[in-house]
DNA sequence: TAGATTGTTAATCGATTAACAATC
DNA sequence: TAGATTGTTAATCGATTAACAATC
């Protein structure tokens, strides 16, 4: 499928169209006019016609658009349709966190292992699976064809970690330690740096101030 | 002090040029140029003169900045340049996650508190303090006239629980439960809905197949 | 001084908003 | 049919990049 370039800014906007339409399924809602949607999300109605128009003409003209239609067209685009094996490197607490959100199972990422260099974690579960040393990471992402890993170790590991996951084939890393990795241009990179996050929300909650 | 508002692409930065910077000061380097800054975050030298001029002229023509100085002043600029103490609403492993980031504390968040409902947990400790019930919060935010906190609940609970944050006086909330919170217009909230995050990667993780 | 690099203005690019004809 | 609301083009707004005089 060829068409042109959706921006980041599209992308960042999408998951949460898709948690309003799952909450209004939940509401039983059944149909929503962008201009209702704008409002409970606090956009303008013409962003989201615009964001959805990327991807296709998902409404009806003088109707609106179908809920359960519309969330599950933004679960194609978000290829959240199918099932996600992934992997969690390191069982902290982060990790342990991340093991439990039973949210990821339901969208489809399904945990296969959960991996730890610390002797005292391994063989305890996290997730429903038994902590797993670090030498078994190789051959459960070969064997299971994994592409996705979470990082939850220090950052003075995740630079050879991460490497090392490559080489297995993973292509998407969803990193949470506080470092900006360099991957091959085939890989994916999300980084989740909390203290930035807590950084910005400190900058905001002085602004008014100044 | 009044100036012209900032814009929020600014801001999402200013945490990394910190982090950067931070490096730099661990690599002993004294000196940079926007230039030199700008290959090594992936940016372009002009956006980095750009964002930094919002703030202040902390260059010098034919030299560049100073490390040390910069940094010190993008402190000052996030507001961690002082002691802002911090609670955690919820003591799963997120919550125990968050409170053991030895990170926050180094940037001055200092952990006040930790609190939970699930009596198995009150007692325990969590980043060097004891977790306390939620019945105690109100005393304890006004008392040491806290200001930030960090909700780490399922969704279901965090609205009453932030609507009686903010009436003890709470005006910053980190808000990591799936749901975003109506607040009066004096309280800032930073959201990290990790699904949402989660479900970026797998959109651009199968982005090149189509 | 000469070279380097900033601070800042102007130009460009891209994203958001407005408007409206098409149509259910 | 009439009213509502989309899909989409055009206008606006804002952010990024380029350029260069100022100056250390």
């Amino acid at each position: 499928m060829d068409r042109k370039e959706i921006s980041q800014a599209v992308i960042q906007r999408l998951p949460r169209y898709y948690r309003y339409l799952e909450d209004l399924m939940d509401q039983g809602i059944e149909r929503i006019s962008s201009g209702e949607l704008s409002k409970r999300m606090h956009l303008t109605a013409s962003q989201i016609r615009q964001d959805l128009n990327n991807f296709g003409g998902f409404g009806q003209q003088g109707y609106g658009y179908n809920v359960a239609n519309l969330h599950d067209e933004i679960a194609k685009i978000l290829n959240i349709d199918r099932e996600n094996p992934m992997i969690i490197v390191g069982a902290g607490h982060l990790g342990q966190a991340l093991a439990n959100y039973t949210n990821f199972q339901k969208r489809g990422f399904i945990l296969k292992g959960i991996f730890d260099i610390n002797p005292e974690r391994i063989g305890k579960e996290a997730g429903g699976i038994k902590i797993l040393p670090m030498t078994e990471m190789k051959t459960l992402v070969k064997k299971e064809k994994i592409r996705l890993a979470a990082i939850c170790i220090p950052k003075s590991e995740s630079i050879k970690v991460v490497d090392d996951l490559i080489s297995y084939g993973i292509e998407g890393i969803w990193n949470f330690a506080h470092i900006d990795l360099d991957v091959p241009k085939h890989v994916v990179i999300e980084n989740v740096h909390l203290s930035e996050s807590l950084m910005r929300l400190s900058y905001r909650l002085f602004e008014e101030l100044k």
